[in-house]
Parts: C-alpha cells; structure tokens; sequence
DNA sequence: TAAGGTAGGGGCGATTGATC
DNA sequence: GATCAATCGCCCCTACCTTA
C-alpha cells in the first residue's frame, strides 16, 4: 500500500529440494503390529523427538493390509538423526529404523516382485506356491543382474495338497539333483550343472505370499537370512537349506519353542515344502501348548516375517482338532458376552477398513480382558456364543410369555424361576445361561440384534400370519417388552439387494394381472362395506341427535312448569324464611323472564 | 447404468467324538 | 448314555469389481 515491495525473507525451495529434504528428516520403523493406529506411532516417537506427521503404507502386494512398516516425519534432520541412532524397543521387539529413501528402494524392489510373480501365476490351484516361488526366483535374478524365466529354475515343491504331500516332499528333498535333471529334461535348453548353480545362488528363502484358502488368514513372510546375518540382530531365524524351500521340523520347533512348548510326533519327514503356504499339516506335526500361545506366536514381530504382524492372531482355530476342552465357565461365558457387546455392531467391515472379521476381534478382546485361564480360540468362542445366543433368545420368549401373564404378587425372581421352568418344559433342557441373559437383557445392541431377528421372522412370515406361532414365534413375540425401548441400528438393504426387491415388486406387478383384478374387487366390496358403516354411523348420529333435543324440550317444559308453580305461590300464610325463599325464586324468574323479553 | 460374478463373512443345523 | 465342544457344509447377504 505504501509502495514497497515486499517478499518472503527465505527462499521458496525446489519441489525436489523439498522432497529431498522430506526424505532426510522421514525414517522408517518396523516391524510394527498390524493394527496400530497412527496416534500410537506418533505419541511414541514423540517422546524423543517432534513429530510432524506419520504414515502407514499398505503392503505392495495386498492394498488392504498395513505393511508393517511406519514412515514418521520429524521436525527436523536432527531429530531424525537422532532417533535413528536410538535403539527403540516397541512391545519388546527392537525397531529397526532406516531411511525413507532406503525403505522406498525396497519397497519399490518387492513391488517389483510382486509384480514379476503376478504375470508368472500358473494356472493350476497351487498358484500360490508358484507365485512365492517366482518372486524368490525374481530377487535371485535381479541379484545376478540375469533374469531368468521363472519356469527354468528349479521348483521342490509339493504337486498335491492331500496327505502324501509330505512324503511327496521329502522324496522331493533327497532327490533334488534328480529332479533337477528331470526338470531339464523337460526343458532341454538347460544342463543340471546350471541348476545346481541356481539353487546354490538362491540360499536366501524369500516368500511374499498370501494365504487365500483360508480368508481369515492373511500371511506375509519374508525370510531373509541373507540380510539378517548382515545386520546380526538377534531375531528369529529360520534356518535355511540350499533348497530355498525346504526348512527341517527341528529348525521350526527351534523357533516356535521360543514361544510355548511345541510337542513333534515321530512320524513325517524331516522336510516341509512350502509349510506356510500349504501347510495343514503343521497342524499335525507340531502342538502349541495352547491355540492361544501360537495366537502369540504369530502376533510377534519376527525376521520369519519381516512384515508378520500382519498376521492375525488366529491360529488357534484348528490346533487343537479333535480334543474337546473343559466345559465353558461362567466366567468365560460372560467374557464372550461383554466381547460380543463391546465388538463393533457392524460385522461387516469394508475390506479397507479391517482385514479382521468380528470373531478375529473379539476373539482378541477375550484373551486381553480375561484374568482367568482359558485358551479357547476364536471358533470355540464364535461356536459357545451360538449356543448362549440360542438359549437366552429361547429364555426370553418364555419370560415374555410369563410377563404377558400380568400376574399380581409374583416378584422377578419368582418370574424367572417360572420361565425356567417353561423352558424346560418346551425344549427338555435346563437354562444354563442365565448369567448371560442377566448381561445381555437390557444391552441395546443385544435388543437391536432379537428386534432384527424378529423383524426378519415377521416378514418371512407374513403370508402366513395368522398360522400357529412355533414357540420361537412366541418367544420373540409381541410380548416382548423391551422390543419397544431399542434404537433401530439395522443396516439397511445393499444396493442389489434392493434393486432385487424393486425387480421382484415390479414382477409381481407384471406377471400378476388376475391377482390384481381380485384384489381390486376386494378393496371395491370393502370400501363398500365401509360407506355402509359410515352411514349407518350417521344415521345413528342423527338420531341421538333427535333425541337429545327432545330431552332437552322436555327438560325446558318441566323447569316452565316449575317456575310457573314458583310464581303462583302465595307467601302470605308462609314462615318467614320460606316466604322470603320463593320471593328470590320469583325475582329470579322475574329477572330471567325480563332479561329475555324486548325492553321497552 | 444395470447385470453378473466373486469374495468375504455370518447364521444355522447336522455330525462327530471327547468328556462328564 | 447324556452332554456338549468342535467342526463342517450349506445358504444367505453384502460389497466390490468387471462387463455389456
């Protein structure tokens, strides 16, 4: 305004000097769990230093999934500098920390790879495998700056996911060299001295894959033995054979010991193909102490997976197959109840939201909240809540039935006793839940959850409403009183869904001619029926009409009467006081008479 | 934009087999 | 022998992606 020019007293930086500048003040930490929250990653390195701001990548290879490693912007170089000469122990895993630059050179490496394996897929159902493989092949090949088809390499890897595979496996194992000849007889372009050189070449076992047979599974491992005895940390590490993918069972018990005591039977081999890929039978050959112990396993951070926490903490699902574990206690069962609550009321995530299912993560809130021992898995918890839902729905029908009953001088508890003894009597068994009905029974989302089921019952239903109700009908009937207090948090129909609905309306419609000329003849008669009623209504109406006038005639007529008799008394020969009433009765009528009459 | 296909996930009944 | 935890398979629903 004054005429000076004014500027900015630093320069504006080159969009690469920025980004250059980003770079040194970023560092990279991991292996971080799977699901922490960007707040949790910022509040702990800000204990050391300024943060501007955080970021968690998502895996190269599967969008939805966290990678494991968190990006953290700090104020400036310095600080950087200095928490990357820290030595940080989160969750009481040592952070290994690097550069962003160095991160992004091996993510763009591994994106590479899995871009690599993507195009060399097989089309056979052990895609997975194959894949895994070429992305071990594709790392070789790059390290020796010759790349090679994946198919040319050679492949120990189990042919058939059924009970022979392990067998098929260690025959694999002890005639490598052979296979590798039948391999390039099949490909005669290539010598066994060259294969042979090849295995050799790959002593670093690297895998990148993801279990897909099993949703609930996701599993990203990356062993890298090349790198770790570089870097000489003390992590776990697997043991590693020329063959890339051949691990013995005493380097797995090794490394699974470290967590819980892990029980090997005699029988199997000493080699497993592919154990994390395809690998049921690990099931067989090793037993965690308890599902929940290789739960934790499988959430720490270790070089058998450079990005495992990833891994949900679910294994426990079939560790176990076959032995029946003590009965549930009530403790336990409660536990299940306040997980169910507290879990999200939406079970059905996005898949960008959340790779865990509901049952993943009150499974977890289970075993973070219990201060008992138990070691039920997942499935056990999902399968005990089945039946405690079952039974408290059925509980409930009877206690409603008992309510409805209105009885006076009956207390709670005498009600309960009875609707015990009517579940009894209607499904032969006693109710054993009803710690949990006492948990569940005023909770909105449990009334959410019986008002949906009601609700689904009733449209299912209603062509056929005035049929018997089944005693479920009745148990989550009308007379449900706590039906009414809910908030309604039904998700409301998907698209397809709806548009199905609109189709099938539209059909009905349609198709439906006859139907429609019946229903309009019926709606004809009973608008028909109507305006009779509402005639015969008027009529009545008209007549109490009528009649109330007339009693109101007469009712005038009789008080004429009266006050005419009033008037014609004479008051001469009366007691005082009663003279002096009719005088007022007379002046009064006067009055009244005078006051309705024309003035002159 | 609608339709079709696919994947993920839950519900539920039947079955199995260990435990009571 | 009864009970019940665990498992399996089928069905249904929804969201998302691809294709016409």
């Amino acid at each position: 305004e004054d005429g000076k020019k004014i500027g900015r007293t630093t320069k504006l930086l080159k969009p690469g000097e920025v980004i250059e500048q980003l770079d040194v003040r970023t560092i990279a930490a991991s292996p971080l769990e799977c699901d922490v929250k960007l707040e949790d990653v910022e509040s702990f390195f800000g204990q050391f230093a300024k943060v501007n701001s955080v970021r968690l990548p998502r895996h190269v290879a599967d969008k939805r999934l966290f990678c494991g490693t968190s990006l953290i912007e700090f104020s400036t170089e310095d600080d950087a500098v200095k928490v990357l000469n820290e030595s940080l122990v989160d969750a009481g895993i040592e952070l290994e920390l690097k550069l962003e630059k160095d991160f992004d050179a091996e993510r763009a490496k591994q994106a590479e790879v899995v871009e690599n394996s993507c195009f060399q897929v097989g089309s056979n159902h052990k895609n997975i495998s194959n894949a895994e493989a070429n992305m071990s092949t594709g790392d070789s090949a790059e390290e020796n700056g010759s790349p090679e088809p994946a198919s040319d390499n050679v492949d120990v890897q189990k042919t058939d996911g059924g009970p022979d595979s392990t067998e098929n496996v260690s025959e694999a194992a002890e005639n490598k060299v052979s296979n590798d000849t039948k391999d390039d007889e099949d490909d005669p372009g290539e010598n066994v001295e060259e294969s042979v050189e090849k295995v050799d070449v790959k002593t670093g076992f690297e895998s990148e894959g993801k279990e897909t047979e099993d949703g609930d599974k996701y599993l990203d491992s990356s062993i890298q033995t090349g790198e770790n005895k570089a870097k000489g940390n003390e992590r776990l590490t697997a043991a590693v054979y020329k063959n890339k993918d051949i691990v013995s069972r005493e380097d797995l018990k090794g490394v699974f010991q470290k967590f819980g005591t892990v029980k090997m039977d005699s029988q199997g081999d000493a080699y497993y193909t592919n154990l994390f890929y395809e690998g049921s039978n690990l099931d067989d050959q090793f037993e965690m102490e308890s599902s929940y112990q290789a739960g934790q396993y499988f959430n720490q951070p270790t070089d058998l997976s450079v990005e495992s926490s990833q891994i949900p903490a679910q294994m426990g699902s079939t560790m176990k197959k076959g032995l029946r574990s003590h009965n549930f206690t009530t403790e336990e069962d409660n536990l299940i109840v306040s997980a169910w609550l507290n879990s999200s009321l939406d079970v059905v995530l996005p898949n960008e939201q959340n790779s865990k299912t509901s049952w993943q993560r009150i499974y977890e809130y289970f075993h973070r909240n219990k201060n008992f021992t138990s070691h039920r898995s997942s499935i056990s918890l999902k399968a005990r809540w089945a039946t405690i839902k079952l039974a408290v729905n059925k509980f409930i029908g009877c206690y409603a039935q008992i309510e409805a009953r209105h009885q006076s001088s009956v207390s709670e508890q005498d009600k309960i006793l009875q609707a015990m003894l009517m579940y009894r009597e209607m499904h032969q068994a006693s109710f054993q839940f009803e710690h949990c009905w006492n948990e569940l029974r005023y909770q909105p989302k449990w009334l959410a959850f019986v008002q949906k089921k009601k609700t689904k019952k009733l449209s299912s239903a209603s062509p056929c409403a005035s049929s018997p109700c089944t005693p479920d009908s009745i148990n989550l009937g009308e007379t449900d009183a706590q039906g009414d207090a809910f908030v309604d948090l039904e998700r409301p129909l998907g698209i397809k869904a709806e548009n199905e609905r609109f189709k099938r309306h539209r059909n009905i419609e349609q198709v439906d001619d006859n139907s429609i000329a019946v229903l309009i003849k019926e709606m004809k008669v009973e608008k028909k029926q109507m305006n009779e009623k509402m005639e015969l209504l008027e009529r009545r109406y008209v007549q109490e009409q009528k009649r109330l006038s007339i009693m109101q005639m007469q009712f005038q007529m009789e008080q004429q009467k009266e006050e005419e008799r009033i008037m014609s008394v004479d008051t001469t020969d009366m007691p005082p006081l009663q003279a002096e009433y009719y005088k007022c009765r007379q002046k009064e009528i006067l009055d009244k008479v005078g006051g309705s009459m024309p003035r002159e």
